[in-house]
DNA sequence: GGCCTTTATGTGCATATGCACCTTATAGCA
DNA sequence: TGCTATAAGGTGCATATGCACATAAAGGCC
């Protein structure tokens, strides 16, 4: 009796692992272009979402839909660079983040470098596919809401 | 003269945001399931990749589209769990894997978990819509090529 | 005002991610 | 047979991610 030649697992189709890996490659595609300001993509996105009115973390990290833990830290790297300031308000427990005059000039040299990778990735993908992609990514944004703490 | 109203920042629509975001949220919902074995999300995957027929590191790498050096410390606590053997074989750099017994059982169960949690994401998202994803994304990985090292 | 609950945030832990740089084998070739 | 280029991996560093747990301040009530 011969030897089966083992053939190498090809899992079924996960979109979880699809998302994953379209958006390790995505997320590549823009740090090429922002790597020249030392920015990632994710502290990009924190830089948009602040402005000059001071915000708390909890209401920016809901705005940016992201785990408050994971935005502490996220902030950190930005507040060192000078471009976040961290205040406290009325209410001691909370902390209010707003851009700086130096964090303004760097989120727009920073949204200018993005606008390029954007209109890049667009004609990579195609105009047509890409716009009807944001849409799906939109679409499944709204449907796939994420569960409420549930308290029992 | 009064004091105007600073709006939040809205910024821009960035696919890779957008990408991201659904990605941590999908990301959550499979991991909701996985949660009772103990099992993150990319380990899932990993174990999905890996059989008896032992593949060399690099080899998993390029079939799971993931940073090599990602890989070396992912494999790190299924090794530690017993579900992957490390070998070496007649070239001395490599590092060949797959998985043992334990792993294998350990796969099966967690494909079953699995299987609820895509069926159950496909019913959020609804069946044609989520199809519709999964083709989307398909494509956007194969326009979108990672860039080539472009040996200068 | 003191007590209890809720709210805002931080920390520890364990991965996930990928770049830059280092080491060790192997392969090619003079 | 050496010498050199290349291939396979690992490590250090800096973030990204999110859960579990801890702390402190504010709010409500009696």
């Amino acid at each position: 009796m011969h030897i089966k030649a083992e053939p190498l697992p090809t899992p079924l189709p996960c979109t979880g692992a699809r998302l994953r890996r379209l958006t390790r490659r995505t997320t590549a595609f823009y740090e090429s272009y922002l790597r020249e300001l030392d920015l990632r993509l994710t502290q990009y996105s924190i830089l948009m979402h602040l402005g000059s009115a001071p915000q708390a973390l909890t209401e920016l990290a809901d705005r940016l839909e992201m785990d408050r833990t994971t935005l502490t830290r996220g902030l950190r790297p930005l507040l060192r660079q000078g471009w976040v300031e961290e205040r406290r308000g009325a209410d001691a427990r909370m902390r209010l983040y707003q851009l700086t005059d130096g964090g303004l000039a760097m989120r727009e040299r920073a949204q200018a470098r993005w606008a390029e990778a954007q209109l890049a990735l667009e004609a990579v993908l195609g105009r047509s596919f890409a716009d009807a992609l944001n849409q799906r990514l939109e679409e499944a944004l709204s449907r796939l809401k994420p569960a409420l703490p549930e308290d029992n």
